[in-house]
Parts: C-alpha cells; structure tokens; sequence
DNA sequence: TTTTTCTAATCAATCGTTTGATTAACTTTG
DNA sequence: CAAAGTTAATCAAACGATTGATTAGAAAAA
C-alpha cells in the first residue's frame, strides 16, 4: 500500500512535467494533467497540496541526484582540469538530455522576468551547477591550464545556452540539425555524443593556452 | 487622429510586450495589460480583435525591420566571410539587447513542446534568421577561410544560446555576469560590446582553420 | 448627423480548490 | 473467528474567483 502510494505519486509527477513542459505552468490546467494521468482531479491537492505544490515536488525529485554528481567532479583530487571539464560535459549533458522535460519545464519557469518565490527557488539550484563549471574554469586558469584571456561568465553562458536551445526550443533545433531532437533515439544515438564532442572541441578551442586568440 | 490612434495602439503593444516577457502568454491576463496600459479592457478586442490579436501585432511590428538588416549582411558581396560573420554577430546582439522583451516573450512561447500555429509561424520566422548564419559559415569553409571540420547547426545553437541565455534567463546571467543584465544602462555600457568581443572571439578560435583542433 | 472612439456592465467558460460521501483495507475489540 | 472501529484513498459535485470576450450605449470627433 505505501508502495503503490508512491508509484502513484510518481506516475503524476511523470506525467505533469511532461504536461508543464508541453503548455506551460500557467497553460497547463490540473483538469488536464489529472485527465492525462488517469486520476481524479483532486488527488493532485490530496497528495500535493496544491497546483503549486505539484511543481514542485517535480524539483525535488530531480534536484538531489543531479547535483550531487557534478559536484563529485568538480571535488574529484584525481583529474586535472582538462579532465574535469570533459568530465563535467559528458556528465552534464547526459543528465539533461534523459530529464530533457523537467529541463524544459525548468527553463521556461526561469525566463519570467518578474522575480517570485519560484523564480528564486530555481535559479538557487541552479547556480550550484554553475559554480561547479565556474570553479573548473578558475582552476584550470590559475593553474596555466587554460588560456588566462577568459570570459568566464560568457563562457558559461556558452555551455548552458548551447544546450538549452538544443532542449528548449526544439522546434528549431530539430530543424537546425536535421531530424527530431526528442525522439528517444535519436537523443541517444546521435545527439548526445555529437554535443558531446562539439562542447568539448569548442572549450577546448577557446581554453587551450597555446593558441593566440587576441583579436 | 490616425497618428493618436497609431501611438495609442503603439503603446498598448510597448505595453503588452513587456507584459508578456514577464509573466508569459498564459500567466498575462488581458486585464492586467489593459490595466498597466491605462486603457479600458475592451480597446483590446476593439484594436485587436482578441488576446491572440494582441500577441501577434506585437510581432509583426518586430518582425520586418530586423530581417532585412541581417538579410542586408549575408548578401553584402563586398566582405569576405570574416568580416560577414562579425557584422551578423553585431548586429544581432545589438537588435537583440535593444528588444529584449520581445526575444524574451518570442522564446517563452517557441519552448512549448506542443506544436501550434503560433509555434510553427515563430519557428519561420526564426529559421529566416539563422539561415543567414548558416550561408555565411558555409559560404566560409567552401572558400577555405573558415576550417572545414565544424559542425554548423551546434555552432548555430551556440550562437543563438549564448544569446538566449543572457536575456532569456536573466535571473540566472546576472549574477554570473555581476550586473543586472536587464538593466538599460549596463546593456548598452557593458553588457553589448563584453557580448560582441566574446563572440567573436569564440568564433573565431573555433572557425580558424590554422589550429588543429581535432580531439 | 454620422462615424469613430471609448466605457461600464455583463457574458459564458474555465480556473484551482474544497467538500461530503463512499470505498477498501487494516486494527482493535469482544 | 467475527463484529466494530479506524484509517487512507478516491470520487463526483460544487465552490468562488478569474478568464477572454461581448454588449449597449455614452462621449468625442468628423
């Protein structure tokens, strides 16, 4: 009984963050998602609380892992920084490739401008991401690793940006890169190790000390 | 009177964007921008002809003026492909941070996963833009002066992802950045030209043809 | 006057949420 | 064991509030 409690619960969650990401927090209506589910519509507000309390229990579900495992990288004593970075790609776009609707969904919570509970909550979470990236690029510059004439801050914008668009706005990416980027195959066959290798050969092209990029 | 007419229109367009980038299509109801406006509910409908209406006369003002200038810039046959991807990179950030709450609202919308007519007409309009891109960087390695194992449609992600990034998630860049990336002032002063020169850059060191970069 | 612009009141529809009743399964009691 | 009591889970129905849209008519402009 607890048991099937929780697959459950599971099972809504599955399904909203598939339907939050598909409309929208706002577009998506508890008839719907309840409807999708297969549940009564005020099981949402049993289990959760409410609409709200839905979302997110969506986040906490995600959250704990996914930080957890880049963190290991960036504390890992054993590689050096060039290492870590590649590391830290491969890992990163893994991760959000197989959780690429709680990604979708996240992202489009974080773009309203005006600030709220949410908006904060969210970019708390995933600023501990970005710090992971950020420290690996600090090392591999203080330790002459890395090129010293970095953007740093742009250059994370580079890493979560190129992904986003490949996740978020996939109307287009699908069309950019020639066949439909959430088709579970494809995610796995071509897209992830073709963006894992295009990041790496472009940090590594921007990073690699050797190189004169001064304009 | 058509000329107070059309700023009355204007301005309930100025405001309705701003609207829209801040609490996203569904999230903005119809009398919180009227309200914000300083107009009756109604002269929307009235104006417009729906919500809808609304969002789209938004758009079609945006839409034709920023086409052409970049159109402009993958035809100019006087510059080589450097100098045409260096004018499509500035120009694109200046249009871009100048309209930010358009791009804000334009990429909320495009991110639902559920195909609509409104996603399939913004997806057009986007393509137009990045097809450009595209010639410029074929049109590059074709002639020799870009290196020829780069992977265009990841390089279009991360050009248009970089850019997404800083306006689209602005809670999130702004503090990677150390500034308040929506704020007038430090866009035009810092946020443009440290964009451009980044970009450039990044193209360029991953463009170049003299390095060897394969892994 | 005729036409255009604008408003207050109102519409049906949908929103997230709450309610009270019912079911099913487990515990306690006799 | 069987009856009574207790609990969490589930449901259909309804709640008040808000949504986008429409109306009839006043106000302004021509």
């Amino acid at each position: 009984m607890e048991k099937e409690k929780t697959d459950k619960k599971d099972h809504i969650l599955d399904v909203a963050e598939k339907v939050f990401a598909e409309l929208g927090y706002d577009g998506a209506s508890t008839r719907v998602i309840s409807g999708e589910a297969g549940v009564n519509m005020a099981m949402l507000n049993y289990y959760f609380g409410s609409k709200e309390g839905v979302f997110l229990a969506i986040f906490e579900r995600r959250i704990a892992s996914f930080q957890s495992t880049l963190l290991g990288i960036g504390a890992d004593e054993s590689k050096d920084s060039w290492e870590k970075l590649n590391k830290y790609v491969e890992s990163y776009v893994d991760r959000v490739i197989n959780n690429n609707c709680f990604h979708v969904m996240l992202n489009r919570e974080i773009s309203k401008s005006k600030k709220t509970d949410l908006t904060d909550k969210i970019t708390d979470i995933i600023m501990k991401n970005v710090a992971v990236f950020q420290q690996i690029i600090a090392e591999g510059i203080a330790s002459g690793q890395f090129n010293n004439d970095v953007d740093e801050a742009l250059l994370t914008a580079t890493l979560f940006g190129t992904k986003n668009y490949m996740v978020n706005t996939h109307h287009i990416s699908s069309r950019v890169i020639g066949y439909d980027v959430m088709d579970r195959k494809n995610q796995d066959e071509l897209l992830k190790p073709r963006l894992k290798t295009y990041l790496k050969k472009l940090l590594k092209a921007y990073l690699q000390p050797e190189n004169d990029n001064n304009n």
